[in-house]
DNA sequence: TATTGTTATACTCTATAACTATA
DNA sequence: TATAGTTATAGAGTATAACAATA
């Protein structure tokens, strides 16, 4: 299996995949990948299905399936809003956060592999130039 | 929509969801980014199915899907290999080099653009960590 | 028996449309 | 009426399993 890899859209598809694989093992409990994502967008406030989607760039439709998970597998708690019997507050319970923590140690303990595969130099150019690539959309 | 970014796996998202855009005028013929990689698979001299699923790291099955559909729009043209006739050879045809050659031209206009955004020289940094970093696993 | 490529099936992720219940 | 969130449905992409044809 030798997998192409010179264009653009493969060099990035094949870190992502490696990043991935790298963040396999935290994929308990029903959780998956994509939940870290969502997790992730949670405020400590907490947030409105509706608003968490357009925070995550995603649906609605789509922000209340991983809601929805995430609350049968006790990673975000989910109470309707005083005021607004509509709008369902999301909250991440102390095991969501707990996972979450455990995930940004994953992704952290990943680039310091790329960075001291890189070096640790070109490893923050690297990372700057994504991030800037990445605000101008 | 605000959209979450400071992850280095949304960081990936949003480079590849750029160069996703930048590409979608050339999804025409009922083919789409993804066909792109599969066309840029097949070797000159043509490759059966279980070769190219395996070079591009996708199984026969995925693979064959893509050869199916490629090969009704006309981009890829397939014939039984003489001499063993389970083998379905897969070669471009005039039209899929015509396709290949305008996506790899687009590709090389948003690396470009990309370039002159971050400055060449760090580009060309940022491309190298890409590719070494997929090189490894 | 082994291999090529197929069909059948299922799961993740995303998207749109239509609905409900509140406001 | 408008908004929050739901259910229903579909399509893209990927995976496994079982199969037919050929070797």
């Amino acid at each position: 299996m030798t997998v192409v890899k010179e264009i653009l859209p493969d060099l990035l598809g094949g870190v992502f995949a490696r990043l991935r694989s790298d963040l396999a093992h935290l994929t308990v409990d029903g959780l998956r990948f994509s939940h870290v994502r969502v997790l992730d967008g949670v405020p400590a406030e907490g947030a409105s299905v509706t608003v968490l989607a357009a925070h995550l760039g995603m649906t609605k439709q789509g922000c209340g399936q991983f809601v929805a998970q995430l609350e049968r597998s006790g990673h975000v708690r989910v109470e309707t809003a005083r005021g607004d019997r509509r709008v369902r507050l999301v909250r991440l319970t102390p095991e969501g956060e707990r996972f979450l923590a455990r995930a940004h140690a994953a992704i952290a303990a990943a680039e310091e592999e790329f960075a001291a595969e890189v070096g640790p130099r070109r490893y923050a150019t690297f990372r700057r130039v994504l991030e800037e690539l990445g605000e101008r959309p």
